[in-house]
DNA sequence: TTGTAAGCGTTATCAG
DNA sequence: CTGATAACGCTTACAA
């Protein structure tokens, strides 16, 4: 392996000569920079990245924890991660954590080992507060309002587009709204909100026969659609969370020549455009550019990202 | 910010026995090595991951290179490599392409630079012979069947299940068969082992205008059966590059209640088995896990995964 | 079993 | 403008 010791060695001049030129800085003239990139060219040096990094300080990485690949929550999130990243400099490591606490703290441990200059939390199960003695060690964003805990955080505002839908759904008269969450009202941001919002505009809480939580993919749709119609339930609307997810639910009405109820989706993904149902679209590109952003000190503090209600 | 002097400093030994206790490494006494644990609980000191990679040599880190996030092809692989990773202690570098050489090209130079161990390419523009220069600053592997170059390689073995789907198309005397593509046959292994395949069945090669390329996702799918329909080609029966593009296809003629070709998929998606239609598994999550595994050099040479027909 | 000291390949400070 | 040299924080021969 040529170093940069060797480098100077050929070149006759010193190696801070030749970091100099390396790192296109001043003081050093034109003459000796041609003569050093000469040598540099002809012994095909490069620097080494992590030898850079450890005297930098700093390693131009970022950690994103993803519980999984699959749900398109995660994959635009990342999409604007890795664009606003790319744009930046940075490289993007992704770290699966299936909503697993102890994967989670493992990965802050990373974060305190300097593997990483920044950590995402695209979701996670464990609290926020156990993060913050973490952030002497680097940045930790997290993907959601994280309330009074004093966190980084970029996600969308979920409360004005949500009320936004279900007064349009009440417009309707429709009153037997079914509600498709992800996960447990107690852990998941998303399902809460949902609810609040519901509450606000009905003044009253959802049945809770007619919400099911747990549903994340198309297949968990057709799975839910199932459930209501085997309990016999018969929703005059479904309020589903994302578009795929809707579409698994008509599918099944579908399958077994049922008329389907009334349909709303989020994410504003194909699937919904296709089928002509509204949705709310959360800019999940956006929340992931911005959660970056604040990963590499960029920015700091709460980024809330607008997100809109589209009526079809 | 607390080292391993530190540590040896305070508990009154040696760097290099400290550096032995942290690596849990025999020739320390018990005694020692709770005393300097002690201390090293007390300080809560970790090592510092950069001068651990830069003094070992290695970063345990493996650059993945994705044109996009989003394609199932993708998903599924990358799903591969990232729980053969986490098994295998090592991170993942998610860098994205968009299919562009220069992109690609600096990628490589990263490798050179030794910010990651491995590269894999889980598809690319660049060609693969450009790629073995670079292999003796680390690994490079790509996913698809290298042919004669001297490269590492994980894929899918697509002859024998595109034989036997055509054989399954065949038997149904379809004989007006749409052949729906990822990217032109030049470029792309899967579009030109479709080909291959289609003509050892049938004896000829595919009508030039009911192939159509550049077919990637659901709404792709849409944008081809409209094209079929509005170009008054009447295929039918169609193979799609995927059980969602399939859906998108089928969507479209269901819209505009047309009488829709039968269908073949791939990927064994959910989409198909809703819609009963037979497809083809390339098992990429296989491919992704072998990919990795000859990325940490845990294996080498060519990793065909066999892929299976799957009739309905 | 423990310690000394030479790397690993850069960057950055401080003289000249 | 250029050069010594001390960090950066750890691992690992080689000695003791």
């Amino acid at each position: 392996m040529t170093t940069i010791r060797d480098v100077a060695r050929i070149s006759g001049y010193s190696v801070s000569t030749v970091s100099r030129v390396l790192n296109h800085k001043n003081y050093v003239s034109d003459g000796v920079r041609r003569n050093i990139q000469k040598v540099i060219n002809d012994l095909d040096y490069v620097p080494n990245d992590v030898a850079r990094d450890l005297s930098r300080g700093r390693t131009k990485n970022i950690g994103v924890v993803v519980p999984n690949v699959e749900h398109p929550y995660y994959t635009d999130i990342i999409r604007g991660i890795m664009a606003a990243a790319f744009a930046a400099g940075y490289n993007v490591l992704m770290l699966p954590s299936r909503y697993e606490p102890q994967v989670e703290h493992g990965y802050l441990d990373q974060l305190r080992r300097r593997a990483f200059d920044g950590l995402i939390f695209t979701s996670h199960t464990m609290p926020v507060a156990d993060m913050v003695p973490y952030k002497k060690y680097g940045e930790v964003v997290v993907c959601h309002d994280p309330g009074s805990i004093d966190i980084s955080a970029a996600y969308t505002e979920r409360g004005p587009s949500y009320r936004a839908a279900f007064r349009w759904i009440q417009r309707r008269h429709y009153h037997n709204v079914g509600l498709v969450l992800p996960r447990g009202v107690d852990i998941s941001a998303t399902s809460s909100a949902t609810i609040v919002a519901y509450t606000r505009v009905f003044g009253t809480a959802p049945e809770p026969r007619l919400v099911r939580t747990g549903v994340m993919s198309y297949s968990d749709g057709y799975a839910a659609a199932e459930y209501y119609h085997s309990q016999n339930l018969a929703p005059d609307f479904i309020f589903a969370n994302g578009d795929d997810i809707a579409a698994g639910i008509l599918q099944y009405y579908r399958d077994n020549h049922l008329q389907a109820p009334a349909l709303m989706g989020q994410e504003n993904q194909l699937s919904g455009q296709l089928l002509g149902i509204p949705t709310i679209d959360h800019h999940f590109r956006d929340v992931g550019a911005a959660a970056l952003r604040l990963a590499i000190g960029a920015a700091s503090g709460q980024f809330p990202v607008h997100s809109d209600f589209i009526p079809r």
